[in-house]
RNA sequence: GCCUCGGUAGCUCAGUUGGAUAGAGCAACGGUUUUCUAAACCGUGGGUCAGGGGUUCGAAUCCCUUCCGGGGUACCA
């Protein structure tokens, strides 16, 4: 549309003799309501003209219609001027971008992006807001990758630390070898099963020491169960090989069980980071901030950075006693993967929880200097919420994943099975469908909402199969495949000759988008900008095909051949758009 | 207390660099199938954009303020 801004520019320096910048034109796309594709808004102009609006539109909008050949005809409302565009401009269009097999494909940019996500805790299975993470890490970097960037999936996994001890602890203590084999548990959900007895087992401890006399605060770190656990990870950090193997044991029964869960969820990473190999980084970091007079140490020994200057506090970055806290592996770690990548940008799907700490972190980055860190973002989301609030894993409000994934693939059975759509369908079939379609339901519904805001999950009310939904863009492409099939399309288009309706003309439009819907999407790290479009561009096709005779029975001539191909961009669109969120779509269903 | 993110229809959510009478879906009610898949389509009702003030020709959008909710503010991660 810089056409029309530039003509409006040329409309302005030639009418008043002023040269205004591009801004000054503010273009958007005509209301329903009003007869028109696109609008100039002539407020901003109205000091140039030194006229009223209505007059200022009035002159701008002649100009335009004798000026421009693809405005043919053009309205005033109020402050409004609406422009009508030939038929032949869409068209043109239509044939030569839209149409095209590279349509949507966008052109390498030359830059590295490393998007961080998952990164789970080894000591218990994922849960739905593991969920929303997992496919919004997964989504933005498949948005980020169509629109030109080279991507590298990364998973940082807590794999050590005294919640896993708490597990191997009271497997070693209460576990009678229960393995995965043995008992047919999924090995995350069977270290989860330990963690659970550790937290109950402790509680009672606490429970009787403070009936004893002693306070919360003391029984909390007097009781044995934690004494024991925490000597448990020091000999860990001690290399002791007896605590090691049982640790690799356990851990590898989790990578088990969630390699099953990624699997289910469709994600997948290129490279993963344990924090057992990462924990004692950035330690030299530290000292090049002291070097650099960036950190200051205390009596005790303790190294803090001042941030007060920047509006946030003083932050510890290394204990007295020398140890590590979270930050100062974060710091070592970004460092180490900034040496592996030399990435130009690199995203962190944490949730908002960490706002403040990733603030911090990247702050401190960028006071050590490093020029990396301007392009350090966290992609923070809200929290997955209850009717009743927070999930919380100790009180056993927690959804769990794998078996949220198996209720919706048994709905989207028995949904489909009333509607008796898959009689014929062969076994095999029908349950890559059911799967495609459940899944298809989770992932829309987890996606479609902007990322920074909370979500609320009912599980007593089952997600949508129906209206703004993934079931409702997957139909749409089913039967869109399934009417290209009947009608035994073959690519091929003509210009001459053809009419647009109305709906035909906005599904012109529409579909012209979606190149820069892939552009906008991931510039906002937000697969939901893609999957509003999807269902607009789905609801737009569904009018459409009502609206149209049967294009079956038609007889072949551009205008059948148009529709049909208005039909096969969309379902291909749909298609494209839809694999962009992690979600597949049918070919029948 | 301070910092931060939210608050839009009964419910779940859109709403672009500030633009026209704030839009969808669900739920409710009514209609559409001898026409390519009715997981669809068409229609009806439903709003103090949390409240107040300000900037502007124009504010759901920007600024100030109050209220409500989430999160953070650890030598936890």
């Amino acid at each position: 549309m810089d056409f029309i801004v530039e003509a409006a520019r040329k409309a302005i320096q030639e009418l008043y003799g002023a040269d205004v910048p591009a801004d000054v034109i503010s273009l958007q796309e005509t209301r329903k309501e009003f007869e028109g594709q696109v609008t100039i808004v002539v407020f901003p102009i109205v000091r140039y003209s030194k006229k009223n609006p209505a007059e200022t539109a009035e002159d701008i909008g002649a100009y335009l219609q004798a000026n421009v050949p693809e405005i043919t005809a053009y309205n005033v409302v109020k402050g409004f001027l609406n422009l009508v565009l030939s038929t032949e401009y869409f068209l043109n269009i239509f044939h030569a971008h839209t149409l095209a097999a590279s349509f949507g494909e966008i052109a390498p940019n030359g830059k590295r992006v490393m998007v961080e996500y998952s990164s789970p805790n080894t000591n218990k299975p994922l849960h739905l807001g593991h969920v929303r993470n997992n496919l919004l890490g997964y989504s933005v970097a498949e948005l980020l990758k169509a629109s030109g960037y080279d991507v590298i999936k990364v998973n940082l996994v807590n794999d050590r630390g005294i919640h896993i001890c708490k597990s191997m602890l009271a497997w070693q203590k209460w576990g009678n070898g229960e393995t995965p084999e043995n008992s047919g548990l999924k090995g995350d959900h069977l270290v989860g099963k330990y963690y659970v007895i550790f937290d109950a087992e402790y509680k009672k401890e606490i429970k009787t020491l403070t009936e004893a006399g002693q306070s919360e605060e003391q029984a909390k770190k007097a009781a044995p169960l934690i004494v024991e656990a925490q000597q448990m990870l020091q000999k860990w950090e001690a290399g002791d090989q007896e605590v090691i193997s049982l640790w690799e044991k356990m851990n590898g029964w989790v990578y088990d069980g969630f390699g099953i869960t990624y699997a289910n969820l469709g994600v997948d990473f290129d490279r993963f980071y344990y924090e057992s190999n990462t924990y004692l980084l950035g330690k030299d970091n530290i000292q090049e901030g002291l070097d650099k007079g960036v950190f200051f140490k205390k009596e005790d020994g303790s190294v803090w950075i001042d941030l007060t200057a920047d509006g946030l506090d003083e932050k510890l970055v290394l204990r007295a006693d020398g140890t590590s806290v979270y930050i100062t592996q974060d710091i070592g770690t970004a460092q180490l993967k900034q040496d592996d990548y030399q990435m130009d940008e690199s995203i962190y799907v944490v949730g908002n929880e960490q706002d403040y700490h990733f603030k911090v972190l990247f702050l401190i980055l960028d006071k050590l200097g490093k020029p990396w860190a301007k392009g350090l973002y966290h992609l923070s989301y809200g929290m997955v919420d209850l009717p009743s609030g927070k999930m919380k894993s100790r009180e056993g409000t927690v959804v769990d994943a794998d078996d949220l994934i198996a209720e919706m693939i048994e709905t989207a059975r028995q949904k489909t099975e009333e509607l008796g759509k898959t009689n014929d369908f062969p076994e095999a079939d029908k349950n890559e469908l059911y799967r495609n379609i459940g899944l298809g339901a989770l992932k829309y519904f987890l996606l479609k909402v902007e990322p920074k805001k909370r979500l609320l999950f009912d599980p007593n009310e089952s997600i949508d199969f129906q209206g703004h939904t993934g079931p409702f863009i997957q139909y749409t492409h089913a039967r869109i495949r399934s009417l290209l099939a009947k009608a035994e399309y073959q690519p091929g288009a003509e210009l001459a000759g053809i009419e647009l309706s109305e709906t035909e003309l906005d599904m012109l439009m529409l579909l012209s988008k979606y190149p820069q819907q892939i552009v906008d999407a991931a510039a906002a790290h937000s697969p939901a900008v893609m999957a509003n479009y999807l269902f607009e561009l789905a609801k737009a096709f569904n009018k459409f095909y009502h609206e149209i005779p049967p294009i079956v029975k038609t007889e072949a001539g551009p205008q059948k051949q148009f529709r049909l191909n208005i039909c096969r961009v969309t379902g291909d669109v749909l298609k494209k758009g839809m694999s962009l969120l992690g979600i597949v779509v049918p070919e029948r269903m």
